[in-house]
DNA sequence: CACTCGTGGAA
DNA sequence: TTTCCAAGAGT
């Protein structure tokens, strides 16, 4: 017998599914990684344009990889977590070397790649590949810890609860697993959404443990806010901001610029150094990484 | 496991 | 204005 959330979260993602790029039939495995890459802590909206130049530069995993890592943080732009731009040229590098310029589509061949944890694997498995996994990102997560456990939201990390609630929810068949993934991703993203849900529009109300239970407010460990002015993250921001904008290598002087504290600008930029994400070229030149060997 | 890691838009 | 938070990963 099928999960209770299963025909009306599917109805409902029938009619009201936003027409994004990367779901559409011609969208490649890579495309779909691309966005998932993309999407990790940052909203569809900032991600679209990012998404299109990024695919028209290199349509194939073998064209990112064959590029310099810094032509990747440089395109990046102002997306945020640029480690993840490394990061996803490290995983075209991978599949070039180790999957014939193909992405892999086992779970486990996934999971292996940098900047591929337990989401992106289980995301790209059944987006592209059509697979049956257990999908849980932040937007899943709230529906099923509405619906299910009648909490407004889930528990800070996944857990093992979760992943059997998931796992009780998703449809049998491969095919349809995959699309009820998207669709209450969806649901999440659109309507059963962090801070007001639209519980008028939604397909499952009548049955929302949460809703039903007259919707207590999240009672749990406190969700702390992330300050970001003063941090160590804002002075990184400033720094890679300024190497992004250069055509070539930067003087170090051209750094002390953007951030005061000369304290935290060293430990800053050791930061960038040590992540790979800016490289050393002579005495107090800079530049983004070129991937050559760097000679110590 | 708690913490770090960007950025910008909406409430 | 301040706060929240957005298709997480890595350590």
């Amino acid at each position: 017998m099928p999960h209770a959330l299963n025909e009306p979260i599917l109805d409902w993602y029938a009619d009201n599914a936003r027409d994004l790029p990367w779901r559409r039939p011609d969208a490649s495995a890579w495309a779909v990684m691309v966005s998932e890459f993309m999407l990790q802590q940052t909203p569809v909206t900032r991600v679209l344009p990012m998404y299109e130049a990024w695919l028209a530069r290199w349509p194939t995993p073998t064209d990112l990889a064959d590029a310099e890592p810094g032509d990747a943080v440089r395109a990046w732009g102002r997306l945020g977590y640029p480690r993840r731009a490394l990061r996803l040229h490290g995983a075209a590098t991978a599949i070039r070397d180790q999957h014939n310029g193909e992405v892999p589509d086992d779970h486990d061949k996934l999971l292996a790649l940098p900047g591929v944890g337990e989401y992106t694997a289980a995301a790209v498995a059944s987006f592209a590949f059509r697979q049956r996994h257990a999908v849980l990102d932040t937007n899943v997560r709230r529906v099923l810890a509405r619906t299910v456990d009648g909490t407004e939201y889930p528990p800070q990390a996944t857990t093992a609860a979760e992943r059997r609630t998931a796992g009780d929810a998703m449809p049998l068949d491969d095919e349809t697993a995959a699309t009820w993934a998207v669709a209450i991703m969806e649901l999440g993203a659109l309507v059963c959404t962090a801070r007001t849900p639209r519980c008028a529009d939604c397909p499952v109300a009548a049955l929302c443990a949460w809703r039903l239970a007259g919707k207590p407010p999240y009672e749990g460990p406190p969700r702390r806010g992330q300050t970001y002015a003063g941090t160590d993250r804002q002075c990184r921001g400033k720094l890679l901001a300024v190497l992004r904008d250069a055509a070539g290598p930067v003087p170090k002087t051209a750094l002390d610029a953007v951030w005061e504290d000369a304290l935290q600008r060293a430990r800053a930029l050791d930061g960038l150094v040590a992540d790979g994400l800016v490289e050393p070229v002579a005495d107090g030149v800079y530049r983004l990484p070129t991937g050559a060997p760097v000679n110590a």
